[in-house]
DNA sequence: CAGAAATATTGACACTGTCAATATGGGTAA
DNA sequence: TTACCCATATTGACAGTGTCAATATTTCTG
């Protein structure tokens, strides 16, 4: 039960995820190393590979938490939440919270390269992610286009609306005057023109 | 005049920006390296020092020309459309274009480690393309909000909207049957309600 | 023409990810 | 219990990386 001193770890797959995590955060992309995360946990340098195989399973399986929690921010009050319009602001406000707390790995979960993209768990993650964000889409109106095309534009532009918002904000490229203080809710009734919110 | 054979090669900042630039739409920011672009130009591993000092410099210098073609292909055909909202929408076009054509490099200009955050050439180029978004934005119009908080909202909207749009583009994320097709300036009509477009 | 400055090379160093070989311990069936 | 298998962790090695100091070569300048 406690964990062993020297072999068998016990639990070192998460421990070494949230070592991984602190790191990323703390010295960017560029400063985090196997290395350095095993010796702050305090196995060899070559523990890794039994968890994680190599560099891209270890990011695909950190950046595979991160969607993990990116849901639960968008969901964290969804049932105290009767109206919809509500739940979908929160969730909207749960996803910046979430880039602005993790923004090293907010990025990294939209890298092309270094992450092992076809992985099963990480698409299932996303895809939970897009069917909440779909959701948040589903209340807006709009003046133009079909019904049919509706769905799909109100998801391209709700997703590109928070993505962008959410980087940029943690790229910190929104200092203006004129921007500080504005939050994805001041902007988003721009996208959502019938109601006076 | 003409590049000596050896020692002073002449154009190699140029040339191995260009180098640098091939290899990381080729291989991504993981597989980028100083000594394969030194081995690929055809100079030693050290030569690069001299003209970025570091890896961060040579990927400040990167991202400072592609913020500058950004710029340029924003500006394309400017003066050929006299009409200013077909000058917004060939802006809107021609920054997807780009992203979708450097995807790898569009990346890393948002970074915020690995680059040098307080470059002057870098500072100015990222002005400089905030300055013809800026005047997109100018041309919306908008149903919320007062006079003076229009300019912050539109330039907010507008960036995160074209930003995620061309990330999430350039990252597949938008492969669906109902979002197969749609381009910048089918979603824009919903950050301009009052035109019929 | 001489010295200074810019540019490129060489060699070295610490650090990295990865792999093969080995060691350790938990789990299970006899 | 004992014996075995397998998951897990260690050790050692290797090629590749960025960076720096020292050196060499070329161009520029007075």
């Amino acid at each position: 039960m406690a964990a062993a001193r020297n072999y068998h770890h016990g639990n070192l797959k998460e421990v070494f995820l949230k070592a991984a995590r602190d790191l990323l955060e703390r010295d960017g992309l560029g400063g985090l190393s196997l290395r350095k995360c095993a010796e702050q946990v305090g196995v060899s340098h070559a523990a890794p590979k039994n968890h994680f195989g190599n560099m891209a399973g270890l990011l695909t399986a950190m950046v595979t938490t991160g969607y993990a929690e990116l849901a639960m921010m968008m969901t964290a009050d969804a049932n105290t939440n009767a109206d919809r319009k509500r739940r979908r602001d929160q969730a909207l406000l749960g996803y910046v919270d979430f880039a602005q707390a993790n923004p090293a790995l907010y990025d990294l979960m939209f890298s092309r390269d270094r992450l092992v993209q076809d992985d099963p768990d990480l698409l299932q993650q996303i895809r939970a992610c897009f069917v909440i964000l779909a959701d948040c889409s589903a209340e807006l109106g709009w003046h133009h286009g079909s019904l049919e095309d509706k769905a799909g534009k109100g998801q391209v532009a709700i997703w590109s609306l928070v993505h962008g918002y959410a980087q940029l904000v943690t790229a910190g490229r929104f200092k203006k005057d004129n921007m500080k203080g504005l939050s994805i809710l001041d902007i988003l009734p721009i996208i959502e023109p019938d109601d006076q919110n």
